[in-house]
DNA sequence: GTGGTCTAGACCACA
DNA sequence: GTGGTCTAGACCACA
């Protein structure tokens, strides 16, 4: 993964943001462990708390769990990650939509545009 | 118009995105004279030749034209204005798509997703 | 090259003249890398930033292109610099056809005039 | 008339060339008498001396004659007018060509370029 | 007042 | 090393 990041944001919902992604994309896969919080902090030379505080909220919406002492894991629940991963691409679609309004381009033309594009 | 600037790209070139969005949205109409270098420089905190510059750009795409020792105008091309838009939708549009892939939605699905969403 | 300069044209104006013609008559060859900006400066004595601006024109005719670090090349769409020889032509010709109405002669004495002489 | 002069070449030379066309165009016309040295001098900003030598230089060509006492006139020699318009045109036919040679235009390929122009 | 050009010089990213 | 951006500030033409 790369990790770049602007200053507009808090770097753990940035990071969040990158977390998410990366499960949804199967870059780390249900079941899978994640790098301890020390090496995740190492990697991407931001503090542990940081770390920590993303993972949490990765927990709370169950992405992610503890086992106590063997560390945190994707979680095995498919349908879950499929729920995460619309929410994501839902939020998108409304920033888009609303990106686009401010040019004046309403919904219809701007599926019309999409249609067009090849890809 | 709110100016504020991120990092990631030349001010200049952020103006040049943001003076055409004002033209496009009609925040500066056909004829309109904009403020003067000067003025704008002073608003923007900015020095001139950075303005000078993004005015240039928007002067050669003809969307600004220069009576000299007057000032500079909105175009009275309307055709022109409404190229410009086009193009800036449509980069936007494969901006937006390339970034749903990302996430692995295909184009058919973000437009069934843009068509679920009210507005 | 020869690099003189009149006051009556800004200085980047007359280098982008100069460098179209190198580009044209093959004193720059498709592919060539230019001289670097701080090179051209110092041998033209002028401002690294006047170089830039001729070079940016250039670079908006994509007459030349860059890569980062290391530097600008001739473009290789050779089609492109034909288009550009024949803008530069016709312009030439515009120019001396008005220039001989002054002395009032018409285009088919003109023409004439040119086919008399040897050459 | 308008009097610019550029730095490249003495300004008697210039005045010349602007005289003579004057002649050729007919703004002074056969019999016409001149303006005084003192008046044009004046006129034109220019030094008086500067003024005699470029008339000297038309009466050389017998384009002007003086009458003592009563001052400088356009010759009435239309033939030799018209020799000098011919002269003045054929120059800067070869100095148009030998323009376009530079630029690798042979003079079949710019006299159809001037074809194509219409004017 | 308006815009246009240019210089000197700083600092940046990238390799 | 390469190019890219920006500032501060000067000076110009034009009206």
């Amino acid at each position: 993964m790369d990790f770049e990041f602007d200053d507009n944001k808090p770097i753990y919902k940035q990071l969040v943001d990158k977390l998410k992604i990366a499960i949804i994309t199967g870059y780390y896969k249900s079941g899978d462990r994640l790098p301890s919080v020390r090496d995740l902090a190492m990697e991407i030379s931001v503090n542990p708390n940081t770390i920590q505080r993303a993972l949490g909220e990765l927990e709370n919406e169950h992405l992610i769990y503890t086992k106590r002492t063997l560390g945190k894991f994707v979680t095995d629940d498919l349908e879950n990650i499929q729920k995460v991963r619309l929410e994501i691409g839902t939020m998108k679609v409304d920033n888009f939509i609303s990106d686009m309004h401010l040019l004046e381009f309403e919904r219809d033309e701007v599926i019309q545009l999409m249609k067009e594009r090849k890809q």
